[in-house]
DNA sequence: GAAGTGAGATTACAGATGTAATTGCATGGG
DNA sequence: CCCATGCAATTACATCTGTAATCTCACTTC
């Protein structure tokens, strides 16, 4: 499963719509992004159909309306996306990054909580 | 400064070669770029000349040569991106996506041991 | 059975991007 | 003083992206 096909920004929204809950139809996309993004119907359309072509997502027919399914991980893209990010700003290097984040970010105490402790499992693995 | 240009991956190269040592040469830019990516002169040129007619650069005349200096600060177009990226793949949230980073990452013990005394920064100050 | 409707399919189009090649011009060497 | 060289400037070109509009065709409705 090397070739992940690369999704773009706004092809993301889409994606994440359909990671959340598989299957739904065009109409269905279209209203879990409103609010969300200012497009169209048709551009909505159009980023399916983009990711159709890249085989992010397929269908199955249903009547005349077709349900789309994700055919890429979440997960996977995520990673990809992450590993990219911190080798264009960081150039590789995590902790800087995690450092600036934990900086910038607006932690709740649980937060800070929960974080801790990962790291003290990560510790503890090593 | 609202308007900040956006830089993209392989301009990302660019700048920070530059906000590493600015007023370099564009072969200094080029030598330093050498063994990271396998663009070549030229292409490293194109680059450099979007980023002057973005405004992302400007340069100084020396001699026959240009030396090239950031006109952006890299601090803040970090930010910028850290925020596009949490907002396209975690929809905005930071935790899970810092969690993420910490389960995946390759964290040495003094990274998690500093990672762990920032978050006890962050936790006395609240 | 003709015509309207509502899906998906196809086409549009400008700007960004990756990746260069070609042109123009000033200068240093003969 | 003229030309080769070395820079920078301009041009190239296929894709990808954002953002839609138009076309087609299978049903549904008189």
């Amino acid at each position: 499963m090397k070739g992940l096909p690369r999704i773009s920004d706004a092809e993301w929204s889409v994606m994440t719509v359909l990671w959340s809950k598989p299957g739904q139809t065009a109409d269905e996309v279209v209203a879990a992004l409103r609010g969300k993004v200012t497009w169209t119907a048709r551009t909505v359309r159009t980023l399916i159909n983009r990711l159709l072509r890249k085989k992010a997502l397929k269908y199955e027919k249903e009547g005349r309306r077709y349900r789309y399914f994700p055919l890429v991980n979440r997960d996977q893209c995520i990673r990809r996306e992450r590993r990219s990010f911190v080798q264009r700003v960081y150039g590789g290097t995590v902790t800087p990054m995690l450092a600036a984040f934990i900086d910038d970010a607006q932690l709740s105490p649980e937060d800070i909580r929960d974080l801790k402790r990962m790291l003290d499992e990560k510790d503890r693995a090593q």
